[in-house]
DNA sequence: TTATAAAAATACCAAAAGGTCTTTTAGTCT
DNA sequence: AGACTAAAAGACCTTTTGGTATTTTTATAA
């Protein structure tokens, strides 16, 4: 669906955001620990998402990432904006230049509820929300990855 | 949604389709003007969809490609599978391990819905559907690409 | 005020996706 | 049979994505 840069985004957002209610700051190894992601990797994507603003750091000892409470919540759909644009909900299935409600392509009317749906979905859901239902549900069996 | 090879398949094999319901066997080098699309990268991957069985050939002069029409529709899924696997309708939106139905990440009940409607889409339509529609719909402007 | 811990920056590396070009093989039409 | 035509095969190339390692900067705690 989304590919892994906007993937390890998401989870280690979460993780960071959960922690924060926690009263916790993590760092970039104990979040890359927790959620099972390359080091380096999500480091640079972290540090992409604090200059774009989406997420705080603060350097040295004692530092690490934190959301600014005071800010709105902050909705999938931007971050996967930033990272990948809107390739993965928008534009015809077919790749076609003039596809569109007036001159649609054969799988048009069907695939715009897909898409629609996947546009409702990151817009309604943020790293908030997801954070607050991964604190509660003691099921979710932390953030792993699939096949770590 | 899909990739481009995924993309140039349909769109080639659409094509291939359209002209044999008009009683013609084009080539690539038609067929890729049709549809705009790299030549040998299209022929490329038409060759794979014979090594498949999902289309038929012919060599020499006045070959070209097409469909056996004693054989049942293509569904666009088993194209889609066989280039890319199920992973663009398939698996967790956040990419974990244990995602499922008893253990649910965040996101697991919006996303089934989303994943059930790509899953109906291509495995209802084929190409020959989708042929039948282009073939009708004179508004359908061809089969060109987005940015050509 | 200095040692240290942590993020930021930078440079590289590897694999996959996307794409081109040339040669070979196998038909078919004359 | 032979000329020609078109698909098949295979060798490359480029860009993007995914990932690693090292160095630099900066904040803070002792």
């Amino acid at each position: 669906m989304f590919n892994k840069e906007t993937e390890y985004a998401f989870r280690a957002m979460v993780y960071i955001q959960s922690r924060n209610y926690a009263g916790h700051r993590p760092g970039i190894e104990e979040t890359v620990k927790a959620i099972d992601a390359p080091h380096f990797y999500t480091a640079k994507i972290l540090q992409r998402m604090v200059r774009l603003g989406f997420l705080q750091s603060v350097k040295g000892k004692g530092g690490g990432f934190y959301f600014d409470a005071d800010r709105p919540d902050l909705p999938l759909k931007d971050i996967v904006m930033a990272i990948e644009g809107d390739r993965s909900f928008c534009g015809c299935v077919f790749g076609l230049k003039h596809c569109d409600e007036q001159n649609p392509c054969p799988l048009h009317h069907q695939f715009v509820e897909i898409r629609e749906g996947i546009d409702r979905m990151i817009s309604t859901q943020t790293i908030q929300t997801l954070a607050q239902k991964y604190v509660k549900d003691e099921n979710m069996d932390d953030l792993l990855p699939r096949s770590g």
